[in-house]
RNA sequence: UCCUCCUUAGCUCAGUUGGUUAGAGCACCUGACUGUUAAUCAGGGGGUCCUUGGUUCAAGUCCAAGAGGGGGAGCCA
């Protein structure tokens, strides 16, 4: 007989059917007569509820069975007799598939801190919390496919190993198949990169971009969807070492069309959350209501979390210029009474956590888009506008989270491109390849980074990015 | 990397001005109970007080160093 998924088991109003389920205990009840184990197998966040008559022939099956076992169970569907659930399972047969040593096993059917399942990664997967957030994940990058699928973009690889190291998004891991206690010298005694495995020195990619750009000088419009790397020692809620960036390029696109696409992308997704998620969304919703009763009045959020999906779906971004936030900033009453730890005093100045906050938070109250940065502050592939000061970049701001989307223009023109990367002191001979899609065919063009987990921060609500990819790597642990 | 807070039972946490045998709730084990929803009731077992060193007649408590973790900042996605 073929297994019935939960989430299927509990859908079914067809009372009386045979079904096979199996799954992981939850927790059991049992008194004189009858026991009652609520099953999960990961389909759904709701248990199935197992009734067992408690008889000479199930009383030994039944002591096997704790919290975290493994069963299957053969039996009727009927409809419930206790409140809580409308389909049960009456049992006919229970099979106990792997035991979990009551002693050791160490999931209680309590809540748990955040911090102390992180140490047992291993089987977080396995909460209602944990499991909700991983289905809500696997929507996501579905979501995420889908709408660019949708839209007619390709979706290029861009390697994990790159060879260049001038793309400037930060710290890179090393990667070598040379000794690193005896390494190969070269006559002047600096590593001989020649005899390593590519023969060059080579890294974990922090950013599919540039390669993103040659597809798209291409095929018009792709995006890459791959794990990135960074190895900057940042010990924060929002920060990996290795983590999952969306990163579109589109040929023909300016800035306002790279604005527009975002926008709709994180519009879109977040509908998809709440039409295909909804019963994850209602305990992650819950489970912040009950973390949010234990803090302060002025502490709390002002909507739940689906009240504020709801709220970014229906509402337009508030689009201004770098220029008009910094006068916003510096003519604020909060500025002017001195509550900002860097104060707003100079054009030119890169804007701070607290600012940004501010705009999104307090000033606007809703998602934020800034363009048109200084130049010194934003890096150097972007487009540089008439004025000789700033260049076309957006960063998209959201509320809790901060930079959700860092993109811009980029520069097509070869001399002013040329000009830059000499100013900036990168290394041009390495980035021949990137400079030649300027030399030949050159067009306007376009591009974005999504930081995936800052997505799955919004969307679940969950306040530290180590809780919503499943092995989070973070300086000084790699564990599991 | 900087600032700050924390580390006591399997988990979440109390532990007073340093003072006898370190506590609670949950979990676990035993028993009771005809339908429970994190069931309930009664009883029981369970401790490297993070590590090392120091002060003291006496340290879970005070001091120093180290390790691990949380929150904030920087860097960014």
């Amino acid at each position: 007989m073929r297994r019935v998924k939960i989430v299927d088991a509990l859908k079914s109003e067809d009372y009386g059917k045979e079904i096979l389920v199996m799954g992981w205990v939850r927790t059991k009840r049992i008194s004189k007569n009858v026991c009652f184990i609520a099953l999960n197998d990961g389909s759904t966040i709701n248990n199935l509820q197992i009734v067992v008559d408690v008889n000479p022939e199930f009383e030994n099956i039944l002591g096997k069975i704790n919290t975290g076992a493994s069963i299957s169970a053969l039996g009727n569907t009927v409809e419930s007799m206790g409140s809580g659930q409308n389909a049960e399972l009456h049992c006919l047969k229970l099979e106990v598939l792997g035991q979990a040593n009551p002693d050791e096993y160490p999931l209680q059917p309590k809540r748990h801190s955040l911090e102390f399942l992180r140490e047992i990664a291993h089987l977080r997967i396995r909460t209602n919390t944990f499991s909700a957030i991983f289905r809500i994940r696997h929507a996501m990058t579905f979501a995420i496919h889908k709408f660019f699928n949708d839209k007619g973009f390709c979706n290029v690889h861009s390697p994990i190993i790159t060879g260049s190291d001038a793309e400037g998004a930060g710290e890179m891991f090393q990667v070598t198949t040379l000794d690193i206690n005896n390494p190969p010298r070269t006559k002047d005694m600096k590593v001989d990169y020649s005899q390593d495995f590519f023969g060059k020195q080579t890294h974990l990619t922090v950013s599919g971009q540039l390669e993103g750009e040659l597809a798209a000088l291409a095929l018009s419009e792709v995006y890459t969807f791959g794990p990135t790397f960074r190895a900057e020692n940042s010990n924060t809620a929002r920060h990996l070492a290795e983590f999952w960036m969306i990163e579109p390029e589109m040929a023909f696109y300016d800035i306002n069309d790279n604005m527009d696409l975002a926008e709709e992308m994180l519009q879109y997704l977040v509908k998809y959350a709440l039409d295909n998620c909804r019963e994850d969304l209602d305990f992650l919703t819950k489970r912040r209501l009950d973390e949010q009763s234990q803090k302060p009045q002025n502490e709390r959020d002002a909507m739940s979390l689906i009240e504020r999906l709801e709220f970014i779906m229906n509402n337009k971004f508030e689009r201004l210029t770098y220029t008009q936030a910094y006068e916003i900033l510096k003519d604020s009453k909060h500025n002017q009474k001195g509550k900002f730890s860097y104060p707003v005093e100079k054009w030119g100045i890169d804007f701070q956590s607290e600012h940004e906050r501010y705009l999104v938070e307090k000033h606007f109250q809703k998602p934020v888009i800034l363009t048109d940065y200084p130049k010194e502050i934003k890096a150097f592939y972007m487009k540089q506008n008439d004025d000789g000061t700033t260049v076309r970049a957006m960063d998209v701001l959201f509320p809790q989270i901060g930079e959700i989307i860092g993109g811009s223009q980029r520069e097509e023109n070869y001399d002013k491109l040329l000009l830059r990367i000499k100013e900036m002191n990168i290394p041009e001979e390495e980035m021949w390849w990137f400079l030649e899609t300027r030399k030949f065919g050159t067009v306007p063009h376009s591009g974005y980074g999504l930081g995936f987990e800052r997505l799955m921060l919004f969307v679940t609500g969950m306040s530290n990015i180590r809780d919503v990819i499943p092995f989070p790597r973070t300086p000084k642990n790699a564990e599991f």
